[in-house]
DNA sequence: ACCTGAACACCGTTCAAGT
DNA sequence: ACCTGAACACCGTTCAAGT
């Protein structure tokens, strides 16, 4: 929550015995993180992964708070939208796909910024990018501000409680429990789950519903200040 | 996940000498969750407020697992959306909204359903009334599934992510945080920080975004069945 | 039949001590 | 200066025992 915390240039950590840096620390966090869950990325388990022990950690981090603020923080730096749109239709629109691919393939991220609100720099960044996008597009900084806010908590949204997230066996268990549901009660149910085989793809339901907000903010945006 | 658990009808738990029944656990667990989040709800807590050992519980949930997946489809309960509507947009639209007042006044609940998908009785019952709705407002299965899905997750990921979460101390300091950054770096950010103070309603920016892809399911809907 | 304390295998973190 | 084991206050849950 603090947006002021020394930065990582003028904290950074012990001169190391151990080849140990805050960023090898990092990649591990975030590849245990990636590979088995936010669960399991406790502090004891990661100094295992890196071979020392638990309390180096801390010289390091000051806490396991702080430690995973960082590896927010160094995924997101991995995320760089390529931007090549004409419109800021086109451009935002990149944004948020880029956005929701890296969380899907980075989900410990969504876990984490649900506990908390990341202020972190690269995550403003992102932010900061984005919200230009629309300034330039010809939003007011009011409008702007809601825009993105709309189109970030869609997607985050999306890459939290869309489908995609969890293994396809899963799936499958879900649409088979959903298929064997009394008709009488659940008649709707029934008919869609025996139709979600077939149905969209997430990225393509994802497109869909991010187009749909696209068309509206446009709307909006074209007969200018609206309400509010 | 698993859809086919006894019923609550089917295990009633002790003839408690205590006084204590499945549904009172439920209850002091919700309010637990309500009054102070997903992570002071632990057994020990939940048997100490109900002046009980904590094994006791374990006659009555096999896990607390078992426990949370009871405590969101008693929760979820409570959620009877008043549908007085003509159109089906109309309809869902109350639906949608009655769900995210829901899910503001129980955060826990969308913190749990952040870890698990939940295919409760409870949960069921609401998703066949919205899907219905859609059926009745001539959606097809396929359709009115991925429609009702764009709507939900969109739902859950406003309540889970969207403003409004926090207590108002902590957005003053977020934009207080915005506002004391450096412009030279964040100028997009910085504007739409002064701006945020009188930004619109949560609830407003909400159903404005609702409303968006309402307009772009009634786009498709009236064109019949597009791709896919 | 219902209830429970002790114990086990885990957490994050403090503290005092090692080199 | 860097690293760490022991210890503390927590978890969920098993197990054996109480009434």
């Amino acid at each position: 929550v603090t947006a002021s915390k020394p930065p990582a240039a003028s904290r950074p950590g012990p001169r190391s015995r151990l080849g140990l840096t805050r960023e090898r620390i990092l990649d591990a966090a975030l590849d245990l993180l990636d590979r088995e869950g936010w669960r399991q990325l406790t502090m004891r388990r990661l100094a295992e992964d890196l071979g020392v022990g638990t309390m180096t950690l801390y010289g390091y981090f000051r806490s396991k708070d702080e430690l995973l603020d960082a590896v927010l923080d160094a995924a997101i730096e991995k995320l760089r939208p390529t931007v090549t749109g004409e419109t800021w239709r086109e451009q935002i629109r990149q944004v948020m796909i880029a956005m929701y691919r890296f969380l899907m393939e980075h989900p410990g991220v969504v876990e984490i910024r649900f506990n908390r609100p990341i202020l972190t720099p690269g995550a403003l960044k992102v932010t900061e990018a984005g919200m230009s996008l629309l300034r330039d597009g010809g939003f007011s900084a009011d409008h702007a501000a809601r825009a993105y806010r709309l189109l970030f908590i869609y997607t985050f949204g999306f890459a939290a409680f869309g489908p995609g997230k969890r293994p396809e066996s899963d799936r499958a268990e879900t649409v088979a429990a959903l298929s064997s549901l009394p008709r009488e009660l659940y008649p709707a149910l029934v008919d869609a789950a025996s139709a979600a085989s077939e149905s969209m793809a997430d990225e393509t339901l994802f497109e869909r519903g991010l187009d749909f907000l696209l068309d509206g903010l446009e709307r909006d945006r074209s007969q200018g200040g609206q309400n509010s």
